[in-house]
DNA sequence: TATTGACATAAACTATACTCTAAGTAGTAT
DNA sequence: ATACTACTTAGAGTATAGTTTATGTCAATA
C-alpha cells in the first residue's frame, strides 16, 4: 500500500505520515527498489490505533514509548499496561474537564436563548 | 487585587495573565499610579470565563472574538450566540472523539488484565 | 527522448500558547 | 542610603505537532 493510500484511508497526510515514522511511531517502512514506501498489514494496525490516540490529544511522547516499550516485546507486558491505564485515567479527567465546559457553554446559550444576559461576558 | 493574588485564585501564572491581556482576551487592567495592575470583579469575572474556556481547549482566537463582540455591545448578542453555539457543537464532537478513544483503551486494557493480547501494538 | 507526476530526503518554517529573559522602577526593610 | 522584592515592559525563546520547501530520483506517458 502507497502512503497515499494510507494517507487517504486515515485521513492523515503524506507529510504527517512520514513525520510519525521520523519519530518512531511507526516503520521503519518496507520499500520497494526505488525507495518507494510500501506500507504493510501491521504498519496499517499501527497507524490505526497512532491514529486514534493522537486524535483524543495522547502526546507522541508518550505513544512513543509505548512503542517503544512494545517493540521490546512481552518482558514490557506490565510496563505497556501501566502505561495505558495512566492514559486512561488522564483522559478521563480530560473528558470531565471539557464536560464541565460544556454544561456552562450550554448554560450560557440558554441564557442568549431566554434573553436574560446583563453585565456578564 | 494583584496579578499575583489573580494567579493564584485562578492557577495561571502572571505571565498567562499578562499574555491573556496582550492578545486583548481580558483587560486593559487597571493600573495604580506605580503602574501595578489591579484586577477588578469585571476581570476576575471574565478570567474565570476564559480559564474554563480554555480548558476546554476552546482556542484564544476565537474567545477574542466574542469579548470583541462583547465590548461592541448589545447589537451583536445574536452573532455572540451564534459563536457559542457552534464552540458548543465543536465541543460535543470532541468529547465524543475522546470518549471513543477512551472505550478503546479501556478494550486494551482489558486485553492486558486478560492476557490475550497477541501481535497487536 | 523529453516531460510529467508521484515519490523521496533534509531541513527550514509555521501555528498555538505560552514562558522566560533582560533591564528597569517602586516601595519596603535594615 | 542600600538592599531586597515584587512588579513593569518588550522581545526572545520553548514546546508540540505538524507543514512546507528545495532538491532530486524514478517510472510512465507524449
Amino acid at each position: 500500500m502507497t502512503i497515499k493510500e494510507v494517507a487517504s484511508k486515515f485521513s492523515l497526510t503524506n507529510d504527517t505520515l512520514r513525520y510519525y515514522e521520523k519519530v518512531g511511531l511507526i516503520g521503519p517502512i518496507k520499500k520497494n527498489k526505488s525507495g518507494i514506501r510500501d506500507y504493510q498489514e501491521e504498519d496499517l494496525r499501527r497507524i490505526e490505533f497512532i491514529k486514534c490516540m493522537r486524535s483524543a490529544g495522547i502526546p507522541i511522547e508518550i505513544l512513543k514509548k509505548y512503542v517503544d516499550l512494545y517493540d521490546l516485546g512481552d518482558s514490557t507486558k506490565n510496563e505497556r499496561q501501566k502505561l495505558l491505564e495512566e492514559e486512561k485515567v488522564k483522559l478521563e479527567t480530560r473528558i470531565k474537564t471539557m464536560q464541565d465546559t460544556l454544561d456552562k457553554l450550554n448554560y450560557k446559550i440558554e441564557l442568549y436563548k431566554t434573553n436574560k444576559l446583563d453585565k456578564y461576558l
